[in-house]
Formats: structure tokens, sequence, C-alpha cells
DNA sequence: TTGTATGCGTTATCAC
DNA sequence: GTGATAACGCATACAA
């Protein structure tokens, strides 16, 4: 005989304090129809009594199923989230969608290529009830993997090696022709722009952008390339004043590359936004306090974790989703342009 | 009779294929000694040939073990780490350790009320081996509540609710009387700070450590309060200037805050470091980028994140661990002190 | 060294 | 409406 006390209560405690079947009492702690409520009374007394809480264990192992949610992250986004919100924002509205839909949530970073053999093999063995990939960088393999295992999974910004799983993303692409049509409207002659690394789909598409509003303008481009840290700004900023003296305006891909450029600007005694106009992107806490606070395209980092979560809880459950989801940017007017 | 191309591999699938009983099998799947290497080398094959992983569900109820542990981000912790690189340094710290022991990580983030509930349960329904604590704000009620539900659990930072469970934390006053001694080696005579929340042990522990240094030193203390945000270091430091012109440096609890010192500084015309000198705290990524670049005192972040994971570890284990481990911080000279 | 048998705590399929 | 009872996939005590 147990110990009552410091042995966990399982359905069978429950039963004989309740005086019902172990049937009985799992019915009642899943919401089951016909209970007679006499019954269903008693045994929620007796759960609360003994303090039951089911092990999820066993019920996954029945069910097949295991309300958790995995959320993996390659190393290089673990290494670009660090000096930013996005990470945190994106967890933060993730974790609001699985709260609601009682879920955990399982963090997988994926650092080493080890590891990656590990996280494999972790997915395979259907721990999860789906997966949530932010794949940030270029030949990010998981897409394809987790497709081929069948496993429900959706990205976070178009995975760049096809159309394998759904994604969420926001639009880079009308975000930055807000801001370069911005510059233009200010009489603008000479934009040019800080772009991101070009293995990302962010520092990709917003690339793109600028081209396709610069072009439609009819302007020639302006290209300096850096990798979203304040550093790359800083020097990227610099061999943009060598190369083009006239410069009037810059669009950075990021707001941190922003600050950066802005350190260059004020360095070159360039008065911002009267000489040269500066438009970032992002809208991080950082935009707001910059000297001057920045004109940014702000993307929905929350609304964007909200919808990653609802999606894969859609696949996990069966249900068919878009194969992309984008979310709209919108121009933040600072004083920086 | 079950489709055995889509049915996932059981050990009784891996035995039939290797020849074998399913004992056998499980302990060649976990490495147990008496098995004759023929044997071991059929079952690798079988497993390998059918890609055969572990039931995790089945694995855990009858081994009780999880393989895995639960970190618990308040709330208002999540938001403190939305600017700092503090959030993520962890997580990587404690996901190198829990990989290496090959353990999964699962993020519990306590946003309101009813999810503390929700977590609770969680926690009791033993779904994971061990707890590590983010409890960065006043009255946390976890640790406690972990304490009395008997669940393995370290807390990041000193929880300030009392020592009922093991911590680790880094030596914010050693780190703290480092800065005032530099400042005082420099000639200053008059010495303030800006400190963070008198609700978060970094808060307590950074200004009971100014006040120590600046005593030690025959001098007077000249605070104000900050919450560690860029903004509230603008405001706090035009305070302080207005209610003592005469500074001639500022110990500031966080580098976010220095920042927004620096800028009230420049606003003011002081130059920095020679009409006042500036000492922050974190050495955050930006601490490199401000201007003049910000003398400030480093807390080994990585190693706290990887520290809290093992010694998780080991309460899982059945191992004990100290009540507490400090880990020492440095002061970092740049040019603004 | 290997195989047999049992139980871990649920859910779900039956009868009643 | 409720109660037996059979899986679920694995680890392990015990036998051989």
């Amino acid at each position: 005989m147990r110990d009552t006390r410091t042995a966990r209560p399982t359905l069978e405690t429950v039963a004989r304090l309740a005086g019902v079947s172990r049937a009985t009492v799992s019915r009642v702690i899943n919401g089951s129809e016909g209970v007679t409520p006499g019954v269903r009374e008693a045994v929620d007394r007796a759960v609360e009594q003994l303090g039951y809480v089911p092990n999820p264990a066993a019920r996954s192992l029945v069910s097949r199923r295991t309300d958790s949610i995995a959320l993996v992250v390659p190393e290089p986004a673990a290494r670009m989230f660090s000096d930013d919100a996005f990470f945190t924002g994106i967890l933060r509205g993730i974790g609001q969608e699985l709260d609601a839909a009682d879920k955990q949530l399982v963090l997988l970073l994926a650092s080493t290529p080890a590891n990656h053999g590990r996280i494999t093999r972790y997915l395979r063995a259907r721990t999860v009830d789906g997966v949530i990939l932010a794949s940030l960088h270029g030949a990010d393999p998981f897409p394809s993997e987790l497709a081929a295992m069948g496993v429900p999974a959706v990205a976070s910004g178009r995975p760049l090696s096809g159309g394998v799983i759904p994604y969420i993303d926001v639009d880079h692409v009308g975000g930055v022709r807000a801001a370069v049509e911005h510059l233009l409207a200010q009489g603008r002659k000479r934009i040019a722009t800080i772009a991101g690394p070009q293995d990302m789909v962010a520092g990709i598409d917003r690339l793109a952008g600028y081209r396709g509003a610069v072009a439609a303008a009819g302007m020639r481009s302006l290209v300096e390339i850096g990798d979203f840290t304040r550093e790359s700004g800083t020097t990227a900023m610099r061999r943009l004043l060598d190369d083009e003296p006239a410069i009037d305006a810059v669009f950075v891909a990021s707001d941190l590359m922003a600050e950066g450029a802005l350190r260059t600007l004020r360095r070159e005694r360039r008065r911002v936004p009267e000489d040269v106009a500066v438009v970032g992107f992002d809208d991080a806490t950082a935009a707001r306090s910059t000297e001057p606070p920045l004109t940014t395209v702000r993307q929905p980092i929350h609304e964007t974790g909200r919808m990653l979560a609802q999606q894969v809880l859609r696949l996990a459950s069966g249900e068919s989703v878009e194969p992309a989801v984008i979310l709209p940017t919108e121009l933040v007017l600072r004083e920086s342009a």
C-alpha cells in the first residue's frame, strides 16, 4: 500500500474517493457530455481535495497529442535577436496564443550541427504537436525536413528554400516603398540604402523594395550592404558618403544599423534631417531615443508571433492554412525624415 | 495489421526485425551493459533501417523522468529583457548545458494571473524534471510555491522572498564597488548614482553597493531612482544635475539608463568624461557604441545561464547544491570614465 | 546474456 | 449514464 500523502494521486485515487469508476472521473476531467451533475460534483470535490493533476505522459501516450508546440531557433537567428526586441516580441505573441489554447512552448535552440540532429530526432518522435520555425538564414534545412516528416509546421519569414511550408511574414516591400515615397515627397534627389545581409529574407526583400521604389521614380540605386548590426551601419554610411557625397537621404534596413548611420552622419557634421534624411526599419525601442528620433517602418512583431501560433495550432488540429500570411507594415514619422 | 510504412515503429517493430526481444532492444537503446556486441549491432541496424525513435511519453510514463526543464519567465522580467541581450544570453547559456545533457527546455511565460495558476498546475503535474526561475521582481510567489511542491528549482538572481530555493547571482556589490573606486582613483569628488527599481534584486543590490562604497570613502550619497529604461536614465540625470550641479561622476545601474544619462549630459553640454564621468552596468552590446564608449561593469550572462542549468540538473538527479552561487563581475574600461 | 511478464496512468470501446 | 477492460509504448524485476 502506498503512502497516500506523498504519492501523487491518480485517476484511481480520485475514483475511489468519489465512489465512482476511473472512466467516470476521466469523463469529468475532460468535460464529456453525459455525466450526472451530482456525480460530476462529487468528482470535482475529490479532485480538489486530492490536488489531482492528470499525468501528461499517460495522457499523451494514449491520446497521441502532447499539447505542446516547439519553437526552433537557429543560432544565427538567436544572435540577430540578441540586440533587439524582435525575439522577445515574437515570443510573447506566441506565448499569448498558446496560453489561450492551453498548449506549452518547447524552445529548441539549434546551435551546433550535432544539436541539429538531436532536434530532428526530437521532432520526429512527435514530442510536439507542431513546430514554429524562426528560420532567419538562407539555407535552413528545417523547412524541407519537417515537410518530409509530415510534422505540422509554420515558418517565421518566407523560407528561402522554397514554399514547402506555410509562413508568416511582414510586408517588407510595401514598407520600404512607403519609406522611399515619403523621401521622394520631401524632394530628396539622391536616395541611398544600407541593406541587410543578402542571405536573409529581411535583407533581400527590403533591398528589393528599395530598388523597386527608386527605379519607379526614375532614380539610380546606391547600395551598401550591412549585417544588421550597429557597427555595420556606421561603416556602411561612411562608405556611402565617400562614394557619393551628394546623398540627401538614406533608407536603412534596420533601426540598429540606422543608429550606426546616424552616428557617422553626426561625425561628418551632416545635419539630420536637413542635409540627409534617414529612415530605418523595425521601430525598435531605441528608435524613439536616437538623436534625432528615428522615422522608421514598423512591423507588427507581436501580431506575427500570435499569427504563427494560430496557424500552427490550426495545422496541428488537422485544418489547412494559407501558404502565406503577409502582415502590413507602417511608416512611423519622427524627426529623422 | 497496421501499415508498416506509415505507422511509427515501436520497440516491438525493431525487435522483430532484429530477431530479438523488446527487452533487448530497450537495453541497447539505453546503453545497458551486458549486451553481446553482435546483438547490439543487429539492433542498431534495425533501428537505423526503421528510423526508430523512442516514444517520450511512454518512456516518461514508466521512468518518471521527462528529460525536460522548465524556464519560468514572469511578465515583468520579459519586459525588462526586451531591450537588452540579457534574456537571450541567459537562454543560450541554459540551452548549451541542457543540450549537453540531452534535456529539453520548456518555456513558461507567466503573464497573467490566470496563467499563473496554469503554470503551477503544469509544474505540479511533474511534466518537467526541474525548474529555472527568472524571478526578477519583488514578491514573486513561485520560489516558495515550488519549494512547497518539492520540485527541483533554482532561481536566477537572489529571490527577495527569502532563501527558500538555491539561486545563482552575480556580484552586484563587488562590481559597483570596483566602479566607484575607479571613480575615486580619478579624483572624482561628487559621485552620484542612478539606481534601478527597488523591487528588483539588481536594483537593490547595486544601490547598496554604491552606498557602501561611497560611505567608505567618507562621501555623501546622491541618489535618483530609475526603472532600467533609457528614458528613465535621461530624466534621472536631469534631476541629478538640477539638484547638484557640481556632480563630476555618476554610476548608473544599467547600460540602458546610462545611454539616457549620456544623452542628457550631451544636451547640457557637459563633457564626458572630462566634466562628468559615467559608469554603467551590464556591458550590453550598445555600451561599445555610445558616445563616448561606456565604461561599465560586465556581468557573466552566458555563464549565469550555464550555471542555472547545471544546478537544476544536479537537483533533478537527486544531488544537492550550494544555496547560492555568486559569479564575479568585472569593470570594463572604455572612454566614459 | 537474453527473454517473459508486469505495470506506469490515461483514454476509448464496449457492454450494461 | 456508468463501469469494466483493452490498448498506448516503454523499462525493468525476475526467470531462464
